[in-house]
DNA sequence: TATTGTTATACTCTATAACTATA
DNA sequence: TATAGTTATAGAGTATAACAATA
């Protein structure tokens, strides 16, 4: 009874499940590793690891949310808890002063580098064991194409106030 | 020892990063959805879906809460959730007294039925839409031998009380 | 008026531990 | 003693709406 298109074949069905449930597990797997080693929440760590990477270790919360978080509130209350922890310092933007700019501490690199080794280590034995090289070329080439086109793609019901800002 | 390569090269980074982002953006958005259409959780879409599935439209709780969920108390609590709603039944297992066979009923599988046409739409919008044939292929073929590896291998951390192995 | 960010709040989800009951 | 499941409970995380301040 397939009356119009509200069926997948099978490989894409394999797809989407092997999608769904690697990242999971891998996931699940990875919080454990932050948790254990340095006290991090996944996003946490997305957040200390941007910011690591940024030139200047700072950058606005907007641009954090637009990264890593859905919603401002939830970078906030994430912002807050690692400012209570020191990992990152909160001020305000000179240019613009409604901005909020965030800047990993020294401690907060410190947490980083503490946690990184083990987190390599998981990506390693989980992920990328079973994969040949060619395997993980052809996953980052394919996965980076669908990233790139989702980010691209406006959610259905789009939020009446956050844009996503790829547009430009 | 073998803590040696703390480094992962550029398109190992690439594919961690697309898979991450890629399913967490594709996760968030199916959520969106299923809250819309259906007012499920992922989670209690994936439990329906499983025993709408199954045969006789049933499963055992452990044997659900291997696929789904990651503790036993989580799979109870969103049984219960399902059971008030109507979607699911749970009764003791004949053969086993300790054990608890969840089903679905007609109004869960109706949910089902409500809730997939827009599941698929946001699957193939989203995740396929940018993808040839050989793409989804090669996807399915790499993302299922990584879960399957996964699988296999037990957390760094086992449960003092749960195995996740499928010892059976 | 639009944008940036915070706060208050409510809610969902998850996990741990203690507990019951059956094998 | 080991397994299956529930309950109590506590905590983390998220989102919405109201709010303040700047552009």
């Amino acid at each position: 009874m397939t009356s119009s298109p509200p069926s997948l074949d099978a490989t894409q069905l394999g797809a989407y499940f092997a999608l769904i449930e690697a990242s999971s597990l891998l996931r699940h797997a990875v919080e454990q590793q932050l948790q254990d080693a340095g006290d991090l929440s996944y996003v946490q760590f997305q957040l200390l690891a941007t910011l690591g990477d940024a030139p200047d270790g700072s950058a606005r919360m907007t641009d954090l949310a637009d990264g890593v978080v859905y919603s401002r509130s939830g970078l906030t209350y994430q912002a807050q808890t690692l400012e209570k922890r020191g990992l990152v310092t909160r001020t305000p933007s000179p240019e613009d002063e409604r901005s909020t700019v965030a800047t990993i501490t020294e401690d907060g690199r410190a947490v980083l580098a503490r946690v990184f080794p083990g987190h390599i280590a998981i990506l390693e034995d989980l992920l990328f064991a079973p994969l040949t090289r060619a395997d993980i070329d052809a996953l980052a080439d394919i996965l980076t194409r669908v990233r790139d086109h989702m980010r691209q793609t406006p959610p259905r019901s789009a939020a009446p106030r956050g844009r996503r800002r790829t547009s430009g």
